[in-house]
DNA sequence: TTGAAAGCGATACCAC
DNA sequence: GTGGTATCGCTTTCAA
């Protein structure tokens, strides 16, 4: 701790040490050194408090042990789950991780690319809403290697992670089928996203395959993919449809599906009773709600983990093909599609965990 | 686009420009140049897909451009909330903001801490839950200008925004108390953390003042704060105690009082009318809830808009003396603490959005 | 206005 | 094992 007005370099410890910049460098690199060499730095790197500096370092080095995240919603907590996943994969390399949130919005997304072209960063883990003919031009000008998680075009040569969400979403309305209800509403997210057109065309697939009418089905749009914006959606479903219109709404995310059973609370409309919901990610917030809430989950777990695996192997070697990985999406059955059979409904008095039914796709 | 195996430099477009680097250089920062000169660098750049290094333009520069948050946990929506106001203040600057997840862990929070010393970033928001002296004593060999969200001891001369969760504590028994609750519980996070002894204190403080005997109070301390943990911590909390000994929980947070909301609906009890329950952080979820949740809002965005604006002003002078913010907490009333009066309670029929009554200190 | 050249701080190659 | 030094890509004087 010297004086701190100027910062210390490698040539300030070299001289106090009494040696060269390159034995400096040498010791803290862990490269062989004498006994006494290592002493002399170790001794004069505490007393000037040196630390090495980043950019001198990456600049010759060529990399930043930093692998960046860029979700689009950081309040997701399916994003979290990712990342959770993506940081445990990283834990036995040297690799950080950092978190971007874009918010959802293109011209971020566009942003961050930019200085992440050859930014901060050795590698970045992409998921994106919209991938659009812009997103994707700029995703192909990226220097540094990228994963995608979400859907891609075929022809795209980018490694890419991807769920069958419209499976999924078939899924959600074949067990409510299976589960008795005939007059099921759809709450979707935008339908100028991947996964909103994806999700929609999987409820019309399954409302068609079980002889249901599609065109006649209650779909509502919400704002985005937010309990705020899934709450204002329903309530608008609601407040056009008769009462008792409807008896299930498939979301096309667990958010939203928790603004949907706080909708249907206000409108005095009982879950599952009167009315089943299922979600879509199982987050953890599913098992959570009032009631706990059927959900399709996306993996995001194994996607995040997947998309690290990739990336890692990328930068191993950047002459690989690009790889393609789909995870399975999986039902998650909880109370708020219990049957109409006898089965417990949340106020029922029940200490133990719901029985948590799993079912693989068909 | 040319051979992309080998980077282009400012060398690769000087030359193809036929002009010297510096030209480019200057060029390339909005400096003045002949209109000759700017077109045949911009021509020679865009046919080289030439991209500045961000390290050696770092290295020169001595800036980034971009700050960090590290918070304990992304999962939680209120650092969510926080961010979305770092972001929003940043907006107008040219700094980006990344994101540092520690989950909570000291070593994490060391080891980011470590690298953020001369790192990759200009400024840093460091939110942590357990400031003790090993974390102080790196903070304060941060080189980069830092401000910390949370209680920090009062010599220590780091800028600091803090928000008084021990009185947000009193806040919450008080209203309980207020309501006619007299057999409150405390489900708190870990005791080991800063604010789990201030809302220990605060809980005591206001239950002694109340009259009630905190002794006698069931206190249950959960694991951290998740609403994973606080669903396992209410449930131990109902097991040990007789059914009707408890009229009331005052949580630590919103996600442990999420987790009670659902334990206490798995042993069939109803909030508010056998249960009142309250938050804190007065998070998006806790108005998502069924039913509602009263919460103690803390502030997150002002604080998170408080901080932004003190590392900007520290950025722009080093040399101003430590700053210290304080955001008071606020109850934010909803159906989980309603009344024994006809408050309406979960099931009911009313479209509307629930009445949010807002409260300032006392 | 433009170009030449001196760094920024660390790494790695090359002799010794 | 150790020291000298070229080098990474860019910014920024300083002359011309």
């Amino acid at each position: 701790m010297q004086d701190p007005s100027v910062r210390p370099t490698l040539a300030t410890v070299a001289k106090l040490a009494g040696v060269s910049v390159a034995s400096v460098s040498r010791v803290l690199n862990g490269m062989p050194a004498s006994p006494e060499m290592e002493s002399r730095v170790i001794d004069a790197v505490a007393r000037t408090g040196y630390v090495p500096d980043a950019f001198a370092r990456s600049l010759r080095a060529r990399r930043t042990n930093q692998l960046a995240l860029a979700v689009a919603d950081v309040g997701n907590p399916v994003y979290v789950a990712m990342m959770r996943a993506i940081d445990a994969s990283l834990r036995t390399t040297d690799y950080r991780l950092v978190l971007h949130s874009t918010e959802a919005d293109l011209g971020a997304e566009l942003d961050l690319l930019g200085t992440m072209r050859h930014g901060y960063v050795d590698g970045l883990i992409l998921q994106s809403l919209r991938v659009g003919s812009e997103l994707l031009a700029e995703i192909t000008r990226l220097t540094i290697p990228t994963v995608v998680i979400g859907l891609l075009p075929d022809e795209v040569p980018i490694d890419n992670v991807r769920t069958d969400t419209r499976q999924g979403m078939r899924l959600a309305v074949e067990h409510l089928v299976a589960t008795g209800r005939r007059r099921i509403a759809l709450v979707n997210g935008p339908i100028d996203t991947v996964p909103g057109v994806a999700r929609w065309t999987g409820f019309a697939e399954a409302m068609t395959a079980a002889g249901l009418d599609v065109d006649a089905a209650p779909v509502e749009v919400s704002a985005d993919f937010t309990h705020v914006a899934g709450l204002e959606a329903v309530r608008r479903l609601l407040a056009r449809t008769a009462p008792g219109a409807i008896d299930a709404i498939a979301c096309s995310n667990d958010l939203i599906a928790m603004g949907a059973l706080r909708a249907l609370a206000e409108h005095g409309l009982r879950v599952p009773d009167d009315v089943a919901v299922t979600g879509m990610d199982d987050t953890d917030l599913a098992a959570m709600c009032n009631p706990p809430l059927s959900s399709v989950s996306t993996g995001a777990a194994e996607r995040g983990a997947t998309a690290a695996r990739l990336l890692l192997e990328r930068i191993e070697d950047p002459e690989l093909p690009p790889r393609r990985c789909t995870v399975p999406p999986r039902l998650v059955v909880r109370e708020s599609t219990a049957g109409g059979t006898s089965a417990a409904s949340s106020g029922t008095r029940r200490p133990a965990e719901p029985a948590e039914l799993m079912r693989g796709e068909p």
